[in-house]
RNA sequence: GCAGCUUAUUAGAUGAUCGCCCCAUGCUUAUUAAGAAAGUGUGGAGAGGAAAGUCCGGGCAGCAUAGAGCAAGACAGUCGCUAACAGCGACCGGGGGCAACCCUAGGGAAAGUGCCACAGAAACAAAACUACCCUUCAUAGCUUUGUGCGAAAGGAGGGAAAAGGUGAAACGAGUGGGGUAAAAGCCCACAGCAUGUUAUGGUGACAUGGCGUGAAGGUAAACCCUGUCCGCUGCAAGGAGAUCUGCAUUAAGAGUAGCUCGCUCGCAGGUCGAUAUCCGCUUGAUAUGGUAGGCAACUACUAGACUAGAUAGAUGAUCAUCCACGACAGAACCCGGCUUAUCGAUAAACUGCCAAC
RNA sequence: GGAGGAGUACCCAAGUGGCUGAAGGGGAUGGUUUGCUAAAUCAUUAGUCUGGGGAGACCUGGAGCGGGAGUUCGAAUCUCCCCUCCUCCG
């Protein structure tokens, strides 16, 4: 999981990410985002409907390791973001650690919120 | 050894690195003290047998310290257990299995009402219809020619409820004998059923036997009757600000239930501040060990123990090794059950068959 | 987390124990009408799964009202247990 401060505290400041955040999306996967000027420290939440998956322990698995690596990568961020990360298919759940962690840099340096070569650094440096 | 049956336990392990929530405690922001917040260090602790479905029951909270009656609803063998239950234990009756054992919504249909389609003579009150038997009328015919006898079909009167291609079910006591014009518990013998009473055993449901009486279709997960229980809403319950104005003080109105009573309460609006935070929130019908009681469910006493409390929601990620290659699955106020999902592994008791001693 | 409701043919749906071969409407298919279409009008329609027969057109048996048990002679309907979908709450 990610430190308190990095979280999400209430509904409302989720919909203003809804409302006016820029989008990037591939086939299983949508991130939503937008810079924040009025905060120190970037926020993340990970959403899984309950339609996209029934079982709770399987929602719980994916927001885990999604949470887990997106930890490592906040100190890479560009700037102060509030970023939300929209698991929208169920096959998410089969993916291995590389495949999910190639999934997420695309979407991140597309998104250009992490610079590209820096990312490929960093990676075999955490593992 | 094979096949089966019941119960209980368990629910991947170890290591490395990086992290999360809560609690305790030290330091810093910050040199009087105290409190709060943020950061940081150390130590402790961190999902289930079903946490699930929300199907029952209870605690707890608000409405009266939850009160009365009706309505509505739930339950249904007996005795016990329990805070309570639609639960559990033991037993009784019924059904299944060679057996261990398993299943069982199991009060009342002689209080009343309804329903029993189609088919069938008839669907529950008894009768009618077909067939059966007797008497009689009348006729063909026979004839000893006498107001003699008299078949079948038919008309009329009566008998009995034994027979009736249907149907889930047919008047609901079977077999044999007697009996009769023909029949029938009409009578007899044997066997069975219901009910009353009585004896024995059992706390009881009930079991076994004696005596008397009797002939009653099914359906109550149809209405209903009998007995027992039951107020409603649910932690999104509920509690925690400041201030001003108007109306009212009996009445009106509001509050919790479908209705009646009863009970309680002043009501309405504006402004500021919020749409959050804190409390409720985990020590409890608590689990574990021991002793005693009980067939058991369970209860009493005793010892030491504290074992999640989050709030976009904490147990994870990555890597390595091993094996049986890991199923179903994530606490959200808390307990007791039920039901449903579930890869396997282990242990114990018991049953049947086969073999050996 | 808690509370409530619904599920019948491709779609919308009626049906509260028995002749249901599942009413009715939309849709689909084929006629009539028109120069052609639309509209109107008439008719047909278990159309899903499965067993058997047939070269095929098609004929025929069974299941089937979200799924599974039970009560009953008989269940879309009554009872119980699951599944899916929808709505509400400070």
């Amino acid at each position: 999981m990610i430190p308190f401060s990095n979280r999400f505290h209430g509904h409302s400041s989720l919909n203003y990410v809804y409302k006016n955040g820029q989008a990037v999306r591939n086939r299983s996967v949508t991130i939503k985002y937008v810079a924040n000027k009025h905060r120190d420290k970037s926020r993340i939440a990970v959403v899984i409907s309950k339609k996209t998956l029934k079982s709770a322990v399987r929602r719980n698995l994916i927001r885990r390791r999604i949470y887990e690596y997106v930890r490592l990568k906040i100190p890479d961020l560009k700037a102060v973001y509030d970023i939300a990360i929209i698991v929208t298919s169920s096959d998410f759940i089969n993916l291995s650690h590389t495949e999910m962690s190639q999934q997420i840099d695309q979407l991140f340096f597309s998104a250009r919120i992490i610079p590209k070569n820096k990312s490929i650094k960093t990676t075999p440096k955490e593992s």
